[in-house]
DNA sequence: ATCGATTCAGAAATATTTTATGTAAAAATA
DNA sequence: TATTTTTACATAAAATATTTCTGAATCGAT
């Protein structure tokens, strides 16, 4: 599917804002509502669009903590790889899961209330899987950026 | 600020689905529509809703390619910092920017078509910044998990 | 040139959000 | 204890937004 430069202005749109109405963003790119309409469905139904959610303050939940953990597995074969993405598909407070190629097998993004909720995880959740070996934790400071836009 | 048990039902909801009409989520909780309204809207005006956003798929976008940056900075002083945040906001392949405390300074990720692109955006973009010192490049082989969705 | 496909505009129909009004229960105050 | 105030909710009407329908203009291909 090619994306003509229409189709990236209303994504760039929609990717900042899912609630600018149809009129607003026809508004913004000089077009009337059936051509923005017709796009942005075509858009959802290629897939291009996957979903339109709602961020929430992490802060003002109550989650004050995020911590990077990578994790080495006791084996890199496939059946205990799939047992611990299984394990984290079920956490929660795991964000982010990635395999990774390196020192280690995973790169793990944790949000949680506070230390004393991660010294819980650590302990009870995430170093009591069979397949964990190793957890390494790097505790964030601060938060520079962290955006759900994607370069268009 | 105090949720209740509705507000979170409500905060569950919009955070996978933001597209759910107030109808929709007052059928799910059995309520009317008044309470639903009202209740969204003290939450995006209390600052609990951020933002409503879409979610774009990354490889039909053409990025391929996912990776954690280690960056160490020349210096962990306030200017150096600053300068090296100032630049990484205007960097729209970083997603994710977050000072750490430990071996190194700060956690990137960030987002690519290819390696190409990749060897590009470290020679020309991120080594060249007068504030880097130092940087170390983990390869996503393959994205387990990946939420927008808080534990409430 | 004509046909077909694509893209868009305008308008009507439908659905959603927003606002207004009112009621009942709980909390606060006299 | 009686009264007032506040809170939470329901229903209905008004204002907006989305969706569908109809048709016109442009571009390519035959």
């Amino acid at each position: 599917m090619i994306l003509d430069e229409t189709d990236k202005k209303i994504l760039r749109l929609l990717q900042v804002d899912a609630h600018l109405t149809l009129k607003d963003i026809a508004n913004k790119i000089n077009l009337s509502l059936t051509p923005v309409h017709d796009r942005v469905k075509r858009l959802e139904k290629e897939g291009i669009i996957e979903k339109y959610v709602s961020i929430l303050n992490k802060k003002k939940l109550g989650n004050n903590l995020m911590v990077y953990c990578q994790v080495t597995l006791v084996k890199q074969t496939y059946d205990v790889s799939a047992g611990f993405n299984q394990s984290i598909m079920n956490m929660p407070e795991v964000v982010e899961c990635n395999f990774i190629s390196g020192s280690f097998d995973y790169m793990l993004k944790i949000i949680l209330p506070d230390m004393e909720s991660y010294h819980n995880f650590h302990q009870k959740k995430l170093s009591i899987l069979p397949e964990v070996s190793l957890i390494n934790s790097f505790f964030i400071i601060s938060e520079v950026k962290s955006t759900t836009v994607l370069p268009i």
